[in-house]
DNA sequence: TATTGTTATACTCTATAACTATA
DNA sequence: TATAGTTATAGAGTATAACAATA
């Protein structure tokens, strides 16, 4: 298996996920919800489709995400009109997004001091080639 | 993110499971199941948890993997010593390895085609320095 | 008619804890 | 005591189909 691309690909992947949800812990986030977290924190006033297309999250498994994160208290909702919402991090939401942002790079970090630098940017523009 | 390596893994390998998931499907296979019947071909006579552990698969998990793949005829169990099995693969088993094997290849070819010699040499190095 | 979101449901993979039987 | 496997259960992510409400 070592020689297939396909396989190493999920497998460090899957390596790199368990990482990831170890260090979000201490934010109580699962990755795909810190990944929501940041993208609205970016995009304040964004809608919910919006979110999903760019992160691959598909309409209907959204709808239980952002429940949680507007039950938590992380996001709140604002109707733009009759049938889309506009997301926007609450005050709460925004503290959270600086923590996961710097677990986030904690954890990108970590990744990276295992590569140096033409590696890196080499394993990328492959990531990228090969991501759909 | 499209500079986080992390997040960018996991949409390749995301892409990739996907592509291997309907590559396989004529094989009634599941990208897992396809793993584990290649590697007891290439192993017979192995035991069940040297199969998890070459996959990163965990015992409890193996269980119903290696009930399904038995109970479709792929799969036979030997009575090693009292508590461990021998796993070999049935005639009907080999059959499907050998088809198996031919998806998996065209799989890889679709992989690679998308990449020069260099990167995608560069690329399994790179997962394998992140696989754990 | 097309868009946005929702509900309900199922599948795949993974994780932990507690257990049996054997060595 | 340690090993091999098993059972039961939960969680996380993703998928499809059918639907309502709105534009």
């Amino acid at each position: 298996m070592e020689t297939h691309v396909g396989y190493q690909l999920r497998r460090a992947s899957a390596y790199m996920m368990a990482d990831l949800g170890a260090r979000l812990e201490p934010s109580g986030l699962r990755p795909t919800e810190a990944a929501i977290l940041l993208v609205i924190h970016a995009n304040q006033g964004c809608q919910q489709g919006a979110v999903g297309d760019l992160l691959g999250i598909k309409p209907a498994n959204m709808v239980p995400i952002i429940a949680r994160l507007v039950k938590q208290g992380l996001v709140s909702r604002a109707r733009a009109d009759g049938r889309s919402h506009a997301l926007s991090l609450t005050e709460t939401g925004r503290t959270l997004a600086a923590r996961v942002t710097d677990l986030l790079d904690n954890h990108e970090a970590a990744i990276q001091s295992r590569l140096d630098r033409g590696s890196l940017d080499g394993l990328l523009g492959s990531l990228t080639l090969l991501r759909g």
